[in-house]
DNA sequence: GGCGGACTAC
């Protein structure tokens, strides 16, 4: 049995005499022998090693041992795009089933409409033509990138070359409809196939899973069932997505899922990911992490799909306590996902120090900027209040999509720089990226930090208009928010009540409207609203602010009595408190009218907010002139995913004395 | 001569 070792070169038959026709057996011999040493392949040294045997025996000049050097140099796991393609210039006659590879290879890769070009040469300069095994990869390139007129266009093609209603062919138009959104025509196609397989089923179920509609993916499994068709594990993926993603409508249905994956043969990591995503998003933690536990063979995507669970889940410290963990694991290696999700996570309490980390790692490995991961940095630095490194890395990058230029816009809104963003939104304009809804919050809240009640008020009146962006019920916050921070209370009021939409379950609008109507005197209104809020159980997130030492988060709520040191902590506060009213300062008293709870009264008067209990502890944490850094977790500001962000990160104050 | 489609995490 040839076994490959790096120290010895492979041996092949020396004899360059392939098209000796006396030969034949030896020459079926060599073929052979070569194409099995080809399939054994397990890095691209090696392959190189066999490919310039061929060419030295005379064996690459075979149609088909050559056709099998190129399909693993363009579909291995150690596939190399450019090494295939010089292969595949090299080969005289490519056939029908090379230039189907060559599609293949491209139609999967990171430019998936260059398998078009391709195909249009193989039309162009071969005597092939398009065949069943064509279309599939054309069809998924054009699912790849969303365009619905070149599904359109393949699936005429493929219908005119009599093999539309090739299985292959129409579960691969099946999946493109679904991509580019177009239910109707996946429907249709899936009731035109004579023979269905698990494929077409799963194509399906997956499809409406993605497009948010579970309950048409459960219910095509039960008619899948009801039909006899043997369910895969792709099948349960599906069907365990869609279970977890119903939870609203029937909490028992995560019982079925745990039943489908117990009774499954083929369990593989998609599955188990799944059913610990599954887990995570009805926030049954321990579940998830047991999930993890038993997983024989943990990868980074089971890792990722914990850590992004509780960073969106407004469990930022827990995310970063899986990130701990995961850095201690051998033979995993980090990828763009985890570091986007633990960015985001570092921005939530404002671990600078760990988001520096990441930062460096980043360069350290050379790791792409795409366009998640610079909005994640540029985030992440702004939150964590160093607005310079956010420009530092916004100017770094030649391309910048709506997110990444969205990030931006919000860093410098919340660190008060209205102008600069919104020049900053005219410049993208310049760029010709279109403005999404999460670039209007954060226009808004650029204007609402900085007074600009004008810009704001055209704006918003041009969002729908000139933009296309209908107002979501954040932007109507967002601009009742700019009229009362500017004063203009009863223009508020008047704005509020001419909303279209109802002020739904979003506690910080219930807040601020009740602020509003507290402060332009509205006791009444306050009264009534704060009934609502207790009968539909709406309760003010707790505000908590956090501060980094020496890369150890610590949080305060206010009034908060469970920091080890918190007795230094309002010992600290109290001489600040002295200091200031000895040099002259006064508490703002209207302030208390804005104040709707109790609780939240006797904490003002007695000082007891959240920030200043995190100053606080800064003050006796660093040395001058360290830049104290406070995150607060409540705002408006951010990426639209929840409302809780947190939404100013400053320089606070330098170390006293 | 042989090839192919559907699935998890931002």
């Amino acid at each position: 049995m040839a076994s490959f070792s790096t120290a010895q070169p492979l041996s092949l038959p020396r004899h360059p005499t392939f098209s000796n026709p006396n030969q034949p057996t030896a020459n079926n011999d060599r073929s052979s022998h070569t194409i099995s040493l080809i399939d054994r392949c397990s890095n691209l040294r090696q392959l190189k090693q066999i490919h310039a045997q061929m060419v030295r025996t005379g064996l690459f000049s075979d149609p088909y041992s050559a056709s099998k050097l190129f399909a693993i140099s363009a579909l291995s796991h150690f596939a190399s795009l450019d090494y295939a393609c010089k292969v595949f210039d090299q080969i005289p006659q490519p056939n029908s089933f090379t230039w189907n590879t060559l599609i293949r290879a491209y139609a999967s890769g990171p430019d998936p409409l260059r398998s078009i070009s391709v195909f249009l040469d193989m039309v162009s300069d071969s005597r092939f033509g398009p065949n069943k095994y064509t279309f599939p990869f054309l069809i998924k390139a054009a699912a790849e990138v969303s365009s619905l007129s070149l599904g359109q266009s393949l699936h005429g093609m493929a219908v005119k070359s009599a093999v539309g209603c090739d299985v292959f062919v129409a579960n691969s138009l099946i999946h493109c409809y679904f991509s580019c959104g177009d239910l109707d025509s996946a429907c249709k196609v899936f009731t035109t196939i004579q023979e269905k397989d698990v494929v077409s089923w799963n194509s399906m179920i997956t499809g409406f899973v993605q497009k948010g509609s579970p309950d048409k993916a459960l219910e095509l499994f039960k008619k899948m069932e009801s039909e006899d068709v043997k369910a895969s594990h792709v099948t349960m993926v599906g069907v365990l997505s869609a279970c977890a993603k119903t939870r609203n409508l029937e909490f028992g249905r995560r019982e079925d899922a745990k039943r489908l994956f117990d009774k499954m043969e083929e369990r593989d990591n998609v599955t188990w990911t799944t059913m610990l995503d599954g887990y995570a998003i009805l926030e049954d933690y321990e579940a998830a992490r047991e999930v993890l536990n038993s997983m024989p063979k943990k990868d980074i995507v089971a890792w990722n799909a914990l850590i992004s669970a509780y960073e969106q889940n407004g469990k930022p410290n827990e995310a970063l306590l899986v990130f701990h963990e995961l850095q201690l694991q051998k033979n995993i290696k980090l990828n763009q996902i985890t570091l986007v999700s633990t960015l985001s996570a570092c921005a939530q309490v404002g671990a600078l120090e760990l988001g520096r980390w990441i930062h460096s790692y980043i360069k350290k490995h050379g790791i792409r900027l795409n366009f998640y991961v610079t909005s994640a940095l540029i985030h992440m630095y702004s939150k964590c209040g160093d607005l310079e490194k956010a420009r530092e890395v916004f100017s770094s990058v030649e391309r910048r999509d709506v997110f990444v230029w969205s990030a931006m816009i919000g860093g410098l809104a919340m660190h008060g720089c209205g102008n600069e963003a919104l020049d900053m939104f005219y410049k993208m304009q310049e760029a010709n990226v279109k403005p999404n809804g999460v670039t209007f919050t954060n226009v808004f809240c650029a204007c609402s930090h900085s007074g600009l009640v004008d810009e704001a008020e055209l704006l918003f009146k041009e969002m729908e208009s000139s933009y296309g962006i209908v107002p979501q019920e954040k932007h109507y916050a967002c601009i009742v928010d700019v009229l009362g921070r500017s004063g203009y209370l009863e223009k508020a009021v008047k704005f509020i009540e001419a909303m279209p939409i109802p002020p739904s379950a979003n506690d910080g609008a219930h807040v601020l409207l009740s602020n509003i109507y507290a402060k332009s005197g509205k006791w009444e209104s306050v009264s009534e609203l704060r009934k609502h809020m207790r009968v539909t159980g709406l309760k003010k997130e707790p505000g908590c602010s956090s501060i980094e030492i020496d890369g150890t988060i610590h949080e305060f709520l206010s009034g908060d009595n469970e920091h080890p040191m918190c007795e230094k902590v309002y010992g600290k506060l109290n001489e600040v408190m002295e200091s200031l009213k000895a040099n002259g300062y006064e508490p703002e008293m209207s302030q208390v009218l804005q104040i709707i709870d109790e609780e939240e009264m006797k904490e003002q008067s007695l000082n007891l907010h959240s920030e200043k209990l995190a100053i606080c502890y800064g003050l006796i944490s660093t040395e001058a002139p360290k830049a104290i850094r406070v995150i607060k977790n409540l705002g408006y500001s951010g990426n639209g995913k929840n409302h809780h962000q947190p939404m100013s990160a400053r320089c606070v104050l330098p170390s006293s004395n």
